[in-house]
RNA sequence: GCCCCGGUAGCUCAACUGGACAGAGCAUCGCCCUUCUAAGGCGAGGGUUACAGGUUCGAGUCCUGUCCGGGGUACCA
């Protein structure tokens, strides 16, 4: 039932493997470890192994002699699937895989449709995603949009492997930015009202905070007090929903948002506090409660507490960690902008001195968005009022573009976003390029039924053997792979690149070879091919929260 | 100063985690629509992978140093 291809070809791998390692015994040379990987180029067969490269030290031996006699005797024992195998410098051994083995696994990929390439390694877990995670102090900005777009995407990619996955919003809804916020929404609202009144030092500048100081006058009018919590409250409801809208125009939804107030209302942090306490991890200094981080590997020492009584964000943050843990997720993943690499290791370190477990915590750090306009930097600052909107974005380009411009790259790489031009690059997105393949693919097969060729699972698929019908096929064949990488290194990117190649060999495949013609037994072959192709677009397209339409 | 992430074609980025002659898209220049969608295909030009060493049969990838950009090094988040 869950046999998918990636059993198909670790089979063969498997098969092969063992193979080599028979020769190697026969051979008596020595056993070592080696890989066996699809090489570049297509003229080296379809799976290559450098053992000959390995053992060439051990045996004094030129690498190309040893992979002559080890294919020799490889070639002497009939291998299921391998037509061929060869040997090329500087020494590798090439084994040409079948056309029956891409052949069969097309019926394979049909017959599984969209659970083609879907692994157990989550079935029965849990896991918990926690991504944006925005203080709602204003709307949400391009910087935003890639966290948004990484953690909604790395949360499709562990829900394909079947891990069933908690979505969480975490936000400060306690500290000195709400403080402020409630502050700026009073100002503005003593502004409008005609009473003079000082705008705070660090207050949120922005324009949107105008609008929630009318939309407070205008719902409760003009007899509130400097200090009413319903500046903060209001500012803070209204910003949510906005930040919500956004989300939700980017098809992101959040299972569970988390406060940080509840933190101190259930006592979770005082009793953080004294449970470092009791391993005699925190003192006090010059009026603060520091964390004795030192004490578990870190450079310096971090503030809990500061002298005024506030609490820093790691403070919470640990809490907040310690209860997640608490729910007993499998595999907790945490994205964080690059901001905090030097911050998250405190908090891991202060969970394990609890005997907490910690090595089920992935933390993605992605790299920074510099936004330039007419080739200048835009500085965003939230409070200063300076920044392009998430939305903005939106509506200039759509959310499939969005979703696979902040996705196409590595989250290791700073991520120059030039607005000018974003309008002039969403029209020659490739995204498109992938979206246009599906588009293709299914008007063909309805151009197959108004030409009578309905499309059955009853066709001979031996009778696709053009090149670029098997090229077409190997890559259908590494879709499992691909998904299997992405779920060990969690960089959504693989997919892209993948989806683009598939792209590119249905593209080539489409000018050399027609599908429907009068032939009918090939038509009916290609549309099987087709469909296959249509299938991996589409899952890998709503793995990426990009849509697959059906005409363009 | 120290720590983290980058530096690859004119521009934006890839490169299956150490493999074979480093690949795409924009941009430039050719060619291909009376035939399933030209948002496509085919071809040309464009590179000392920042620099210098080192490890290895083999380095864009690993180690050391230098330079450049970004982030951190807060009783900000």
């Amino acid at each position: 039932m869950r046999r998918g291809w990636s059993l198909l070809i670790k089979k063969l791998k498997a098969i092969l493997i063992e193979s080599i390692r028979a020769a190697l015994s026969a051979l008596n040379f020595p056993e070592m470890d080696f890989t066996l990987a699809p090489p570049k180029a297509e003229k080296f067969g379809d799976i290559s192994t450098n053992i000959a490269l390995l053992l060439s030290k051990d045996l004094s031996q030129p690498p190309l002699d040893i992979a002559e006699i080890i294919a020799e005797t490889l070639k002497k024992e009939k291998l299921n699937h391998i037509d061929d195998i060869t040997v090329s410098p500087p020494g590798f051994i090439n084994f040409l895989i079948d056309a029956s083995f891409y052949q069969n696994s097309i019926i394979t990929i049909l017959e599984k449709n969209d659970q083609y390439g879907r692994g157990g390694t989550g079935k029965d877990k849990t896991a918990n995603v926690e991504f944006v995670s925005a203080n709602p102090t204003g709307p949400l900005t391009v910087g935003h949009g890639r966290n948004a777009v990484l953690g909604d995407t790395v949360a499709n990619i562990l829900e394909w492997h079947g891990f069933h996955v908690t979505r969480e919003y975490y936000y400060n809804d306690a500290g000195q930015q709400m403080q402020i916020l409630g502050e700026s929404v009073s100002a503005r609202y003593f502004e409008l009202i005609g009473k003079e009144n000082e705008f705070p030092e660090n207050g949120y500048q922005g324009k949107y905070i105008v609008e929630i100081a009318r939309n407070i006058y205008e719902a409760l009018g003009n007899d509130i007090s400097k200090n009413d919590p319903r500046f903060r409250t209001e500012a803070e409801k209204i910003i949510f929903e906005k930040i919500k809208t956004s989300l939700d125009k980017l098809g992101i939804y959040f299972d569970q948002f988390t406060k940080e107030k509840t933190f101190y209302e259930t006592g979770a942090i005082k009793q953080l506090l004294e449970d470092l306490k009791s391993k005699d991890l925190i003192y006090e200094k010059e009026g603060a409660t520091w964390l004795k981080a030192t004490a578990l590997g870190r450079k310096q020492d971090r503030v809990f507490i500061k002298s005024s009584g506030e609490p820093t964000y790691r403070l919470p943050d640990t809490a907040y960690h310690r209860e997640k843990i608490s729910r007993g997720f499998n595999l907790i993943v945490d994205i964080f902008g690059a901001d905090h690499t030097d911050s998250y290791p405190d908090i891991l370190a202060a969970l394990a001195a609890l005997d907490l477990k910690t090595d089920h915590i992935r933390v993605l750090l992605y790299q920074f968005v510099t936004l330039l306009r007419k080739g200048e930097k835009v500085k965003m600052s939230t409070r200063k009022g300076e920044f392009v909107t998430l939305d903005n974005l939106l509506t200039e380009t759509g959310s499939d573009v969005v979703r696979y411009f902040f996705i196409m790259r590595s989250m290791n790489s700073h991520l120059d976003f030039d607005l000018d031009l974003a309008k002039d690059q969403s029209e020659n997105n490739p995204v498109y390029y992938l979206q246009y393949a599906h588009a293709r693919i299914c008007n063909i097969i309805k151009h197959g039924l108004t030409a009578k060729y309905e499309f059955t699972k009853d066709f001979d698929s031996n009778l696709l053997t053009h090149n670029d019908e098997l090229k077409l096929m190997r890559q259908l064949v590494y879709f499992p792979q691909v998904m299997e990488t992405v779920l060990e290194t969690l960089e959504p990117q693989g997919i892209a690149n993948y989806l683009q190649e598939l792209a590119a060999q249905f593209h080539k495949f489409y000018g050399k070879c027609r599908v429907i013609t009068d032939n009918i037994s090939l038509s009916r072959a290609r549309l099987g091919l087709v469909s296959s192709v249509r299938i991996v677009l589409s899952s890998g397209l709503s793995i990426l929260g990009i849509s697959a339409p059906e005409r363009m």
